[in-house]
DNA sequence: AACGTGTGTATAATTACGTCA
DNA sequence: GTTGACGTAATTATACACACG
């Protein structure tokens, strides 16, 4: 497996040049030294010199962090989740960049919470854009487990409100706002798949109306032939013709016209065969 | 068979903007 | 009118699977 993409970030560039220079006297492995570049965690302002530990001196446990940095982070993600107790320090999940202007989760909602450690580091950098910048977005892969369990709890509601996302965050060791997330994205997926669905029942009515419509039109066509094949103002015998229920008239001549036995400006085609569809059966179509 | 690379897909995360209390 | 919380829509970025040479 090559380089992930990360690794070519300005960030992660820093951090190469700087394990290259202790890492000669290590491994000559660029997987690992992947590794260590994909842990953006903290990477020190300092110019040269990689420092892992410097915002995190006054926050959690820092050894956590020391094991953390060298393996790829969703593994230590799920590492961590597995073997550390809930809450008993930073999330692995920075996320970078994304503090600057939502600082929706720096309220009392989850202050409380451990990953406060990760947004006073945020926050702290928030002012300073261009260091900001240095750091690429690492994904979170959820887990299996962790997304049954927000499937379940999307089942349930597709909303949340604080209360529940602030639960169901520490039910998955997650940060509310990564719950927050998921859940927005999850309703855009449904959203997009119910667009979808309807989509193909229109595509569906389309086609049909399509059959009808060239039906309907073929209908017409053999309609006129008769039509033409037979002579005008042939009298029309009177058992043939039905009356429109709806308008009362026979055959496009009206009740009244027929009763004064007046002839009729165009005569009526004789029944057209029974396959044929006849207008009088459906009055609405007729009139 | 193992490896590196390009590509497509799923989806986490970000951003912009609207609504509402 | 302003503010903060919350929603959606659009977009970006990343992880991963897979095909291919």
């Amino acid at each position: 497996m090559g380089l992930p993409d990360s690794a070519t970030s300005h960030s992660d560039l820093h951090l190469v040049l700087g394990l290259a220079l202790r890492g000669a006297a290590e491994a000559d492995d660029s997987e690992t030294a992947a590794k260590k570049g994909s842990s953006n965690f903290m990477v020190s302002s300092g110019g040269g010199e990689p420092s892992l530990t410097l915002a995190l001196s006054g926050g959690g446990d820092s050894s956590t962090w020391q094991v953390a940095k060298n393996i790829d982070v969703n593994k230590v993600c799920e590492d961590y989740y597995l073997t550390s107790s809930p809450h008993s320090g930073v999330s692995c999940f920075s996320s970078g960049s994304g503090r600057v202007k939502r600082e929706r989760d720096l309220s009392s909602e989850d202050l409380a919470e451990p990953e406060a450690v990760d947004r006073v580091i945020s926050s702290s950098r928030a002012s300073d854009e261009d260091e900001d910048a240095t750091n690429s977005r690492k994904k979170l892969r959820l887990t299996k487990e962790q997304s049954a369990l927000l499937e379940e709890s999307f089942k349930q509601h597709s909303t949340l409100n604080p209360k529940q996302k602030q639960a169901l965050a520490r039910q998955l060791n997650l940060r509310p706002r990564q719950v927050e997330v998921w859940f927005q994205n999850r309703r855009a997926r449904t959203k997009l798949k119910q667009t979808e669905v309807d989509c193909e029942f229109l595509k569906k009515c389309c086609e049909t109306l399509t059959d009808e419509n060239r039906r309907l039109q073929k209908e017409v066509q053999e309609l006129k032939a008769l039509k033409l094949a037979q002579p005008l103002y042939m009298p029309m015998p009177a058992a043939t013709l039905t009356m429109c229920p709806s308008c009362e008239r026979l055959g496009g001549v009206s009740v009244s016209d027929a009763a004064s036995n007046k002839t009729p400006l165009i005569s009526m085609a004789p029944k057209p065969p029974h396959h044929l569809y006849n207008p009088f059966t459906n009055p609405s179509a007729a009139c």
